[in-house]
DNA sequence: TCTGGGGTCCTAGGACCC
DNA sequence: TCTGGGGTCCTAGGACCC
């Protein structure tokens, strides 16, 4: 029989918050929330008056009058998170980082070296505390599924380790939306049918059950119960879309609202691909439509190509076609308030394969194609104007397409805090 | 009062191929 | 030939996570 394997899962405390809160000592022990109009990260003080991620600033205030907003130290999070992922790096080469915050850790090859779990995680804790400041929960077990349990259970500033014969006791008592994939739609279509607890699903023999969780859940949920989950912790993996959005509130759809949104997303997408050396063949965009006092539905539209793209030019011609396309499908609806790009099918393109002209133009398609010298040549002013703005900085130059500055309410830290690896 | 932005994964239907 | 089955790719929508 194989190794039973030792998973940790490690999750930072409050992250945005406790940050705000080490970087500044006088915000250490008030309720503070990271953000303006939408909370980004609560502390722990402020969720005590029930302020959570995700809400809106109004909303919080009126929960805890005593709330404190800060502006986020965006590069701030990514130093230290990137630095609590060096510390973790030393107690075994498998991480696989998750977000900024949170990694899975195999520890399995380790035990010899530093110890049960228990002293692992622990050791993990100790060590983000003192050489970084920053508060981290831990938890451990057989598999990946229950180590992350087992860390929301620690939460905060905790370690839960999982016994091999406690499992099951662990795992049945614990509300189902512990469960990660059950969100607030599952979980309320769950309570429904009175299942509350991870113990009254695995117990469920309700073949409508499965059908509503989906055969993927409900496998997941299966191989829960008999705690046989078979997901390895996989070091390293690179986004597999690259996307950006807008908000914008009611606006009635016109030309150039239409022109000026998929412009800056174009730029700002294309940009992103570029400076990671990768291009997509799938452009999907997304149209959300305004509703007064409703949330609005959305509907989306995708284009796969031939060919990878990058450039801000073709992106921005195919994601304007898309979104004519989808209006043109919704006639009745004449406001919208978000629009959004998105870039899948990606695959790894050196720059030096399209600084070469190597196909010939396409009489077919309208877009040049990347290697076609029309492509080249996007390429070449796209290159040029990365180049200046890694120079002069981001405002220094553009399309005249593109406005700048009418979408620069928010700063570029918050465009670019990506809760990825890098 | 549906609030921001960047992602992942799943499902279902249709096209197309063998 | 319309008959079966399987696989892959694409599209659209939805739930979920941080």
């Amino acid at each position: 029989m194989a190794v039973r394997p030792t998973i940790l899962h490690a999750d930072l405390d409050a992250f945005y918050a406790s940050v705000e809160q080490l970087l500044d000592p006088s915000l250490r022990g008030l309720p503070i929330a990271v953000g303006g109009g939408v909370v980004l990260a609560a502390s722990y003080e402020a969720k005590r008056f029930g302020v959570a991620g995700g809400m809106s600033g109004h909303r919080a205030r009126q929960l805890c009058p005593s709330l404190r907003f800060v502006g986020g130290h965006f590069r701030e999070y990514m130093r230290l998170g990137d630095e609590v992922m060096t510390i973790l790096g030393d107690f075994t080469p498998f991480v696989q980082r998750i977000s900024i915050d949170e990694a899975f850790l195999d520890v399995t090859g380790s035990l010899h070296l530093f110890g049960p779990a228990e002293v692992i995680g622990a050791e993990i804790r100790r060590r983000v505390r003192e050489e970084i400041g920053l508060p981290i929960s831990v938890g451990a077990a057989s598999n990946k599924h229950l180590a992350k349990i087992a860390s929301q259970v620690a939460k905060p500033d905790g370690l839960v380790v999982v016994p091999p014969d406690g499992e099951v006791d662990f795992l049945h008592p614990l509300p189902v939306g512990l469960v990660w994939g059950i969100g607030p739609v599952t979980q309320a279509k769950l309570a429904e049918r009175g299942i509350r607890t991870i113990g009254e699903l695995a117990a469920s023999t309700d073949g409508a059950l499965r059908s509503l969780l989906g055969a993927a859940l409900g496998a997941k949920v299966g191989g829960l119960a008999r705690n046989d989950d078979q997901r390895r912790v996989r070091p390293g993996g690179r986004a597999g879309s690259v996307g950006s959005q807008s908000a914008f509130g009611r606006r009635e759809v016109s030309e150039e609202l239409v022109r000026e949104v998929v412009g800056g997303l174009a730029d700002r997408v294309a940009g992103r691909l570029r400076k990671g050396g990768r291009a997509g063949r799938t452009i999907t965009v997304r149209v959300r439509f305004a509703v007064p006092g409703a949330p609005g539905r959305s509907i989306t539209r995708s284009h796969t190509g031939p060919d990878a793209v990058c450039t801000t030019l073709t992106l921005a011609e195919v994601a304007e076609r898309l979104v004519w396309s989808a209006l043109a499908d919704h006639p009745s609806e004449r406001h919208i308030s978000l629009l959004a790009i998105s870039v899948s099918n990606l695959v790894d393109q050196p720059v030096l394969q399209l600084e070469l002209p190597v196909g010939e133009p396409t009489a077919a398609d309208e877009t040049p194609r990347p290697g076609s010298p029309a492509g080249s040549a996007r390429w070449a002013v796209d290159h040029s104007i990365d180049a200046v703005r890694a120079k002069f900085g981001k405002g220094a130059v553009g399309y005249a397409r593109v406005a700048l500055g009418s979408h620069r309410d928010v700063p570029d830290e918050f465009r670019e805090l990506v809760e990825k690896p890098p």
